[in-house]
RNA sequence: GCUCCCUUCGUCUAAUGGUUAGGACGCCAGGUUUUCAACCUGGAAACAGGGGUUCAAUUCCCCUAGGGAGUACCA
């Protein structure tokens, strides 16, 4: 029992990297790691017609901002049609597989008779053992796999257990198409088989053709790989998911400020669990993962959760972290070469030190850097409404009485200035909330924000003094 | 239609042939507080329904209902 185990993630190219796919490679990526063993990839490209270009350059690149990576080069199965059409023919060589001359319109209407007997649909085998002879004039033949009539077969399969399938149910599917090319339920057999997978993990889309494919392994006599099919993800409300609601493309979390490391851990968690641990490290999750802990119902996916886990992991992360995060996600938003320049050299040092009070409040990247727009900000600020009602008589008036204080502090430390406008509000007879209200939205333009003597110290003197001063100048015209 | 799979709070899930059925997110209330968050305390909230098996079923079996997947010369 010293085999090496070897799992692999198979996307077909037709779009990008969504979020079902994302968990699959996911698990399998953790499998691999657990028990010490490879994650190979492979692209199934044999449907060319929808397969593109664009679409493989965006699955590696999800694969690698959620930093799962895979073993060796990616396999592009087209590449490997030539051993997939010799397999085939030793296939039928051997008779277990078989040229079929049958028109489209012959099939759908054996499909619309055995749905009108309540059978099973499907290829009736006309052709298994009619004779070349009768063909079409000039017809290019489909090659049919020669599928066992009786009996049944079983997939022992890793999470939904023990799973039988009657033979009579499974028809003789299309090994090769009448152009030539090999069809998916061909190449992954023999892809499978000759990368050595041990483990096929995906999702439970793919369990009726587990069953094909594991009579298509006996046929060839080889071994068939331990199977785990994994639930699909819905919806939030239960249906399949649709790009409304969450089949997006990784990248378009990545795009909605979401942390790899926090997508990660929520992903995990869907489906899958260690007792009652939510916040997993990639660590734990290496050395908890289990096939044997997937769940077996299909799980609904929750951006509340994810957004809570993400301003979890936003919390924890060093600043220094987050910068670097920012700033390769800023390219991706719109108008963001505007806003890199915006930001500048010495805007990221400013950011970096007002990380620890924005980090605490965001939820995601993208709100992070919404609530650092007081940074970035020219004078005179504009003013959202909740900061103008701030600014009213009262406000700018106290404002003004603080100014002169503010101005006297020497020493433009948080707790300095923390002393000097707490006096000022005592001496005055006003609430700390009085005078820490109107100063916020002089100072950032908004009734929220981190701590106020944190900004006014990230702002440093001059910047803060100023805001300030645009605040009382129009009021006081004279 | 046929085949296969699934079903614990709104959501993700834990546990168990005997428990006040646990946790997390979200929600509600309170606390803390310069705002918003964060944080702390408390609260409401689930075993789909019906039959069995059993001294005892949420747990094991069957049926029903509901949901999902597959049913291509797509993958």
């Amino acid at each position: 029992m010293t085999e090496t185990i070897i799992t692999r993630f198979a996307p077909s190219p037709t779009g990008y990297l969504h979020i079902g796919g994302a968990r699959t490679a996911l698990f399998n990526w953790l499998y691999a790691k657990a028990m010490g063993g490879k994650m190979l990839l492979r692209i199934e490209d044999t449907d060319q017609a929808r397969s593109t270009e664009g679409a493989i350059l965006a699955i590696l690149d999800g694969l690698r901002w959620l930093d799962l990576d895979w073993d060796g080069e990616p396999v592009y199965q087209l590449s490997r049609a030539e051993r997939h059409r010799e397999v085939v023919e030793t296939l039928i060589a051997e008779g277990k597989a078989y040229r079929c001359y049958a028109t489209r319109e012959e099939l759908q209407a054996m499909r619309d008779t055995a749905r009108a007997e309540g059978r099973a649909p499907g290829y009736d085998g006309a052709w298994r053992d009619r004779d070349h002879s009768d063909a079409p004039e000039g017809a290019q033949p489909a090659i049919r796999f020669k599928a066992p009539r009786e009996g049944e077969t079983v997939i022992e399969d890793r999470v939904q257990g023990t799973v039988t399938f009657a033979n009579k149910d499974l028809d003789d599917l299309i090994l090769l198409r009448s152009d030539g090319s090999p069809t998916y339920m061909l190449s992954v057999v023999v892809d499978d088989h000759d990368m050595g997978i041990t483990h096929v993990i995906r999702g439970d889309d793919h369990l009726t053709n587990a069953a094909r494919q594991a009579q298509i392994f006996k046929a060839l006599g080889w071994e068939t790989p331990i199977y785990a099919h994994v639930p699909l993800i819905h919806g939030p409300d239960g249906a399949k998911l649709s790009k409304r609601h969450g089949a997006l493309g990784v990248e378009a979390y990545r795009e909605m400020g979401y942390l790899p490391s926090a997508l990660r851990n929520y992903l995990v968690r869907l489906g899958w669990s260690h007792g009652d641990d939510e916040i997993i490290s990639s660590e734990d999750m290496i050395s908890w993962f289990d096939l044997d802990a997937i769940g077996r119902s299909a799980a609904r996916f929750d951006f509340a959760k994810l957004e809570n886990l993400n301003g979890h992991y936003l919390r924890t992360m060093p600043d220094a972290e987050i910068v670097g995060h920012l700033k390769t996600l800023i390219p991706h938003l719109p108008d963001g070469e505007v806003l890199m320049e915006r930001i500048g050299e010495e805007g990221w040092k400013n950011f970096e030190r007002a990380m620890p009070g924005l980090k605490e409040r965001a939820k995601t990247l993208v709100e992070l850097l919404d609530s650092a727009a007081y940074l970035f900000a020219m004078r005179p600020l504009e003013l959202d409404d909740k900061a103008k009602k701030q600014l009213d008589d009262v406000g700018v008036e106290t404002l003004a009485g603080l100014l002169p204080k503010l101005k006297n502090v020497e020493t433009w430390t948080p707790e300095i200035l923390e002393y000097c406008v707490r006096e000022f509000a005592e001496t005055t007879d006003r609430k700390l909330g009085k005078v820490a209200q109107p100063l916020r939205a002089a100072l950032t333009g908004r009734a929220t924000s981190p701590g106020i003597f944190d900004v006014l110290e990230v702002l440093g003197r001059e910047e803060a003094l100023g805001r300030i001063a645009d605040q009382i100048r129009p009021a006081q015209p004279d």
